[in-house]
DNA sequence: GATGAATGAGGATTCATTCAT
DNA sequence: AATGAATGAATCCTCATTCAT
């Protein structure tokens, strides 16, 4: 048997695109610099993906499985509407905090013509979690009725627009994850 | 003597630019492209915007612009806090729906790394009517105290995040133009 | 008015096209290779031709066209059928024996996947004068009958295998110039 | 001990490059799709021809031979010269016709830089019984006296040409297989 | 100023060949 | 010997920008 691929390389090249898509954009930045940084030949790259646009794909897909991975940890699965919907709120603000560079490259791909339609759903799909906790809080009365992606999106726009705001400000007055969750909750509550 | 720079022409290219970043995304335009849109010579490019980044802030600031004069019109100075805001909100909804290539290049080059921090300075400066209103309405306690900036935030990526909505669902039962304003109240009222 | 194309440079790119691929053959030129023997900026040569295959058709064309411009001057138009023949026999024997790059390209392309069909008929083309020529003969018994196309074929076939003997052997006792277009002449007479 | 080189994988190599060679054309076919379509890893064609230009080389040959040992099948040597020249030429375009990737690749590289020299030479040297015959023929007054080597390439080039007709034109009215050997004949017999 | 040809650095791939398994 | 991942030089072409006309 021949040289098995390597998740390792796999990781690396992974790991590089997002630093570099990060630093200089996703366009600015040749896939030769990304293998350079993986320290990978410039070819290997391309064992691993076809083409530069699957790799940012796969970027994509790995960043939006990261995050909402994240979103999940000791998630209260029993406790009350509010506190379950701030959880996922929290984990999100903190992930993007925590993750500039990752937050910003998921951000630019999110408006690139790169990402596919299916990549989009797929991406989507990951957070069913949220539309459990939706669904279920608006039979209970907890939240207002909206149509699910729609309140998916309202609560997405918000904690990207929050995070900016929390990074920028660590050391300010406010408190702008609690703020944020504030005016989201108040805005859909019922 | 020379002739001067041709205002049409300028008028042109800029348009050319709008449309065909919208239709290729901004990277995947060629300048060429877009000289040839707007039937004036490659070389002529440059000499009404010397890069192509310049030409692109520029598209920034006159998109920026263009909304936010059309915020304006007809806007109820006297009316109250929530007439107001009310008013702003579909100002802008309804430009996003009405100009979608661009909104999108604006959302584009929003997440874009050619923007350069002055031209996004000045964007935000574009409307300073909101954040009048804003601070009137704290002052006035119609709503809740927040930093300027992140109300706007707020309201941008609330409203940025509902465009989509109403675009791509014209005749559903939801009127998400109204849903938007209403969450976005609720969240920041007094 | 901008600079005109520049009827030197696209033959300088020609010839050194034409040397190049004599020299490596023509899957083995880079075009950057052309490009710097006909001292030219690499993206120049795509100015001219849009495609390395185009300048590749470009050449054949160009080749086909000069072999059959050297078969008619000086013809023998009011001469006997075999004059005629011989003249444009030996023009072509000599064209390839003078031209041994030219020549050796034009072997090259005829054999290869890189000339179009559209390219082969219009090269065809060229030796409309052989066709009157055959089809007087024909009409006038002074050779048999075959198909225009095959006649053409034979004398080129023929011809080709000559040239190569004559050029290698200027000073053997074998005339192979006139040999051959006596086997030529035996083989379609009446 | 090391498993010895498998006849059947060096022979599965060579038929796919002869078919892929055939259809993309020898400098189009990279290694991998030939190791690919003998159903072979990409390293083992090397372990079978060292360079690709080797494997090229030995493509040739094997035609080259395979080709001279359809001349000699049935080969009537006791028979007059005319009928062994007929013999032989109808071998050869059968054979042509009958096989016309091989066919194809033969015309391909028999005007490729790849071939080196020395396989030219060997090529040459299976149609030894065409020499053979025709040295007779020449001794025997039954063709005019030419240099053997020119000889052959003058049948060559004429039967060359003859199949591409004959496959062209299998239900046409004209024999060209015929047709082609009376002009070869008349065009040499004393 | 307007034009569009000229420039050449840059970039995504390809591919023959090597080498670890 | 067989495998197929790894390598990196090489290639065609693009494109922002310059410059001759």
């Amino acid at each position: 048997m021949a040289r098995p691929l390597s998740e390792q390389k796999r990781e690396a090249i992974l790991e590089a695109a997002v630093l570099l898509f990060a630093r200089r954009g996703v366009w600015s930045t040749p896939t030769s610099a990304i293998s350079a940084a993986a320290r990978v030949a410039e070819g290997t790259l391309f064992t691993y993906f076809p083409t530069k646009e699957m790799l940012v794909n796969t970027v994509y897909a790995a960043l939006k499985h990261e995050l909402a991975d994240a979103l999940l940890s000791a998630y209260p699965k029993a406790a009350d509407a509010r506190v379950r919907f701030r959880h996922i709120w929290d984990r999100y603000v903190q992930w993007g905090v925590a993750h500039p560079e990752k937050f910003g490259v998921l951000v630019q791909l999110q408006a690139s013509e790169l990402i596919s339609a299916e990549s989009r759903t797929l991406g989507a799909a990951e957070f069913k979690e949220f539309d459990r906790l939706a669904k279920d809080s608006i039979r209970k009365k907890r939240i207002r009725n909206h149509p699910l992606p729609y309140l998916a999106a309202v609560m997405t726009s918000l904690a990207d627009a929050t995070i900016g705001f929390v990074a920028k400000n660590r050391n300010s007055r406010t408190d702008y994850g609690s703020t944020g969750f504030d005016i989201f909750w108040a805005g859909i509550e019922q």
